[in-house]
DNA sequence: CTTAATCCTTACGAATTGTAACAAGGCACA
DNA sequence: TGTGCCTTGTTACAATTCGTAAGGATTAAG
């Protein structure tokens, strides 16, 4: 993989130097522009990764151009500028950029928040192997173990059949699950008075969760429906 | 959907006081700790969406918190700190935060970051649909619920029958609705003594918003042509 | 005022869902 | 191998939802 790509768009030749030089050091790869028109003619066939844009620039105005890259190219947006007022700072933040740093400014810092916002970008797709645990209203399920953990502490085991069912509720909360959907990856095919097992699974998982069976907050009937799993649900 | 949470984790009340202030002010929802031992007790049961942490924290290291939180939980980090030193700034970034702040600070400003770290996270998850509360006359529906909540915070559940006419009801207050157009978009073609069940949903819909029989305030009647809903509907 | 059409409401029943009780199968352990 | 515990499906019956039918109330027309 090539090292990530951070442009420095700066009017100020000392200033792209410094920028340049300490990027460089930590392992990227840079590209240095002194006028908004040359910068997005590159746009046009390269996708930086982080862009670090200076404000005060001679031909453009530097917030629509702030604005643009942060819409339209996926890039992260890094505004370096002499404008200190909590104002200026506020309405770049506002209008797309990711950070605001105020001149002068120390080169490592600026390297340090330029790893910042590759790290963020790059935490989102789950690297670290499937989550195995989920926090939810209170409730802590940890799938890995077959642990049920109320808010203060206290354990109970699910079984395997009673996992499938919680597992499915908390991977799409707050969207109506049909009872074909739960056949269907639940095993078994539906008909008969075999989906009465389905029921019986979500009751018992209903006691487990506490709930009141004449208004039950977690797990909803839809009559004619399915169910819903109602609940704010963090996978860990 | 509920507002972000935003846990703020200092020691100094009125620190916690200005920040909590700016925040709700903003719309969001907001936990304050003065120790980090209260605050890694609620992380086992709720999981906040940004965290703001000041380092100089009299019962544990502040950093090896940053670096849990960005690491195992999945909450955006933001550092509010005493120590203006570069190298501290290049640490507590490395160790997991997004942001560092140095203190004396702009709540503005805050609120702006804390902003932006939400718009960046929450690119990816699918969660709110489309509007899904609605507010008329001292009543709340919800629709992802199957609740309605008077004005005093009384709570009902409607069924799926009933939400569908209710919702009906409130994407179009004001305006007749021809047991025609009921019909066709509840389902069920129009004929025979069929339609009799349009009257029943409406009937029993009526009770549970506790209408007067002899003068009906929010669902009237329209004889020979339809009904319509009078209140003042805002969705949500 | 009378009459017919329209609408409201109650009662009942079919379909759907909840749950307790029982039984079959699996696994650990003596 | 036998015993006991746990898991899981099945069955039976209770509860809920919702359409239909029936009778009463309301409205508009003449």
């Amino acid at each position: 993989m090539t090292a990530p790509l951070v442009t420095i768009l700066d009017d100020e030749p000392e200033i792209r130097r410094i920028l340049a030089d300490a990027l460089e050091d930590a392992g990227f790869r840079t590209m240095g522009f002194s006028r908004a028109t040359e910068f997005e003619a590159m746009l046009k066939t390269t996708t930086p990764d982080v862009c670090l844009v200076d404000l005060g620039l001679p031909d453009k105005d530097g917030l629509t151009l702030v604005h643009r890259l942060a819409l339209e190219v996926g890039a992260a947006v890094i505004i370096i500028s002499g404008r200190a007022q909590v104002q200026d700072r506020i309405t770049g933040l506002e209008l797309g950029a990711d950070d605001y740093i105020i001149k002068p400014f120390d080169p490592t810092e600026v390297v340090a928040r330029v790893r910042v916002r590759l790290r963020k970008d790059r935490v989102t797709p789950k690297d670290s192997g499937p989550a195995n645990t989920a926090v939810f209203n209170g409730w802590t399920a940890y799938f890995d173990r077959y642990v049920l953990e109320d808010e203060s502490g206290g354990e109970t085991t699910f079984s395997h059949a009673e996992s499938e069912v919680l597992r499915l509720f908390l991977e799409s909360p707050k969207r109506l699950i049909s009872r074909a959907q739960m056949q269907e990856i639940l095993g078994g095919a539906a008909g008969e008075s075999f989906d009465r097992a389905m029921d019986v699974r979500i009751s018992r998982l209903r006691t487990k969760l506490r709930e009141d069976p004449k208004n039950p907050r977690l797990i909803k009937t839809i009559y004619g429906a399915g169910y819903i799993f109602l609940g704010d649900v963090a996978w860990r």
